[in-house]
DNA sequence: ACGTGTCAATACGCCGGCGTATGGAACAAG
DNA sequence: CTTGTTCCATACGCCGGCGTATTGACACGT
């Protein structure tokens, strides 16, 4: 196996660079020629490592559904205590750019029904994974689906308006965001299991003589 | 203007096909000949009505920011009494599948800069709108802020989730929908201005002797 | 020195979409 | 009947991406 000698490429460098090429510029921008041009080569080069643009892709989701599911709930999945498991669930809104755009750019249309396996198994795995917090909580089977759901849906929601809207999105080091994250934490727990007794979230403008 | 005489199309018949094309196939599957083909003509009719393909993309997305903005939330804008007004935002999740399919497929990747505007436009639009929805509960600017965010966020993410997995989303006939619409009822209401007292939401379940 | 296997460059044909140019067909007005 | 306008069809050239075939450059073992 003489690789790792000369700067010769491997098939996971092309996946690699698939999944760039799906942030940057969505599925459809997943082709060779350009990809080749990124790489330095030609696309003689692809067609050694892969039969066809289809076997690109199925690699690319490959690498992208282990990341997203091995790597990133296992990294939440360390944290054993059920409430803060949700808490880290939580600030992984946070998590990188780079993996919100591959995902709503794999969520969005065309959908050649190659990718459609791969987001459903990787929003199913997530979800599934949510409703367990929740269970851990002692929450009953159905009450922690709806909870998950709402959280899930927080989390999806997040993600588009960070892309849609990135100037309404506080940055990290705005107060604003800290703020927010204590917001999300009380609301997204049930009440039994909150980190702080009070509820700080409404506070009423003070009064005033108009309307 | 010699206008409904015949079967000749107008603009905006090009327009609608457009904006049906970005639902079913994605903004890339805004292509003139196959548009021309599902229209029954050929790309000489297009090039009379529009410049190029640039043309068409903009007049589609004028009119899908006017029915987005100008129509659903005039819908809702009705409403004159804020807690109802959040109440019906809620129930308008269940809005047609079609828009979510456009709006998750603008909001992809690609972004022809052209698109972002548009979808930068409608989500600022949408959001204000719901901020202002909170802060006619009485509710400080930052607070309404939060919980609008919070709202628009699950509202983005149940798109996603129905579209990425559709089998985990209850059915409208589904006797959970309604309990989980009851449920984000109480979630995104505030506490003061919550339909019923008493907050449902967490049942533990049984005690049981296993671990 | 000689083959063999690995990885890449080059050249080619194909297809589908864009944009243009030109030529109608229908219809109204004079 | 001619003329002009409106709307569409046809034919063409162009480009970019896909996939194949062929050749070539190294690295190795023998």
């Amino acid at each position: 196996m003489p690789s790792e000698t000369k700067n010769a490429l491997s098939a996971n460098d092309w996946a690699e660079a698939a999944l760039a090429a799906i942030a940057a510029r969505g599925i459809e921008g997943v082709a060779i020629e350009p990809l080749a041009r990124e790489l330095g080569v030609t696309k003689g080069s692809f067609y050694w490592h892969f039969a066809n643009r289809d076997a690109l892709l199925k690699a690319a989701l490959d690498c992208w559904e282990a990341r997203e599911t091995d790597d990133v709930l296992a990294r939440v999945a360390e944290e054993t205590d059920p409430k803060l498991r949700i808490q880290r669930l939580i600030t992984e809104v946070n998590t990188s750019k780079r993996a919100s755009r591959i995902y709503t750019a794999l969520s969005s249309a065309s959908k050649p029904a190659l990718v459609r396996e791969y987001v459903e198994r990787v929003s199913r795995r997530r979800l599934d994974f949510i409703i367990d917090c929740y269970a851990g909580l002692g929450m009953h089977v159905d009450s922690a689906r709806r909870w998950a759901l709402q959280t899930y849906s927080v989390f999806l929601g997040s993600l588009q308006i960070r892309r849609d809207l990135p100037d309404e999105w506080p940055a990290s080091d705005d107060p604003a965001f800290a703020e927010y994250v204590r917001f999300l934490m009380i609301s997204l727990l049930p009440p039994e299991a909150r980190p702080v007794a009070q509820d700080t979230r409404y506070q009423r403008v003070a009064r005033t003589g108009t309307s």
